[in-house]
DNA sequence: ACCGCCTCTTGACACAGATCAAGGACGCCC
DNA sequence: GGGCGTCCTTGATCTGTGTCAAGAGGCGGT
């Protein structure tokens, strides 16, 4: 499932993008889009004050920008590597033109962008009506492995988590050091030990 | 392109839904999508505080919970129709299965996954990044025929409205009398008229 | 016309989280 | 080791928005 069909995946051109450099950029017209297979991205929208708000991050195996493609139009938010990336890129024309012969491939976009619906709508209610806490919370269970006790090593910078979480780096500090002091949790540098993963998960609410 | 292949649309079963009734309920399995034929559904959640979130609301001719149903798994959200309501009730598997034999109808759900992907993000931007103030304008603007000045009737209430913004009603009502003050709407009742259609556009953020 | 119900408005207040401003910790390079 | 840049933390303060409580206005029913 993880797998598009290989005729598919043999329209991609294999591309390299250095730490830092733009896949996309917001308001540019829509014509291809990606398949991460090395790096990392980080999809982003930054508004006139500068404040920004990231939508999601990709690892190797996870596409990007094939709603806007597929939708037309143009891509509404950044797409940045985040390190030395590589990625296929995909034409969006040519693909659709190829799933009208590929049924297993419709199937496969069908779920593929079903699923990413799922993934915003969750985003949208974290969002809308949880508080910070709540966000780190469910976070940090949602990377742990789900053992009675278990260390949580983030791979990214906290300044970072903080804008994954929709909120401010100091939030974020102040915040992971309140669940310290309630005893659900132990920071250490970027390694987190989740002292009581249950209750945790209450805190999360569910 | 609203109309989805014919042959599809006869696998649709025809149910008729009261004001107030559920289409489906957050937790339940998703095996079934709906298409609204007339009257209206919200699509929202609640948490266990009672707080509540719209996530969308759609009328004649919308699909709702498709991506759950392609996807599989349990609804995320609750959809209420919010007047008499009738809707075509399809069964997901049946229609992945059809899919398989219908390119045009795979094209069809393609596209309306990936718009409902930008759906999805432009909300979560909004709520990520946006006050009270430019969502209701940006709200304002959209329903606003784009002209110099002119009048928007809110087809909902007031109260429906703030959910829908994802803010409480006295903050919505504030934050009209607020932009009546600044002098870029008028209220009188549910009619909006809007003074200054760019002025309005600046303040939404484009 | 009176009453009850519902929606909307307004005011007072509380609180989460953003912002501003200093440090402090750590790594890296010369 | 000293200096410097980056990231993280902490404190003080500010602000948007939610919450609670009390009307105000409209509308239908009797």
């Amino acid at each position: 499932m993880s797998r598009p069909d290989s005729s598919i995946e043999s329209l991609g051109i294999l591309r390299g993008y250095p730490s830092g450099t733009l896949l996309f950029q917001a308001g540019a017209l829509a014509a291809e889009f990606f398949r991460v297979v090395s790096g990392g991205v980080r999809v982003y929208k930054t508004d006139e004050q500068g404040r920004e708000l990231e939508v999601a991050r990709f690892g190797p195996g996870d596409f990007l920008g094939e709603a806007v493609a597929f939708a037309g139009g143009r891509y509404p938010f950044n797409a940045q590597a985040v390190v030395q990336t590589r990625a296929l890129s995909f034409n969006a024309a040519h693909v659709l033109r190829a799933i009208e012969t590929h049924p297993g491939a419709a199937r496969f976009f069908i779920e593929l962008l079903a699923r990413k619906c799922l993934l915003l709508g969750g985003r949208l209610e974290s969002l809308g009506l949880r508080t910070v806490r709540q966000r780190l919370a469910r976070y940090l269970c949602a990377n742990c492995a789900g053992e009675q006790v278990c260390v949580v090593t983030l791979g990214i910078k906290k300044g970072e988590l903080a804008r994954l979480l929709g909120t401010a780096s100091e939030t974020l500090s102040r915040t992971l050091r309140q669940l310290q002091t309630d005893g659900l949790i132990e920071v250490r540098g970027p390694r987190i030990r989740i002292k009581d993963c249950a209750r945790l998960r209450v805190e999360a609410g569910e």
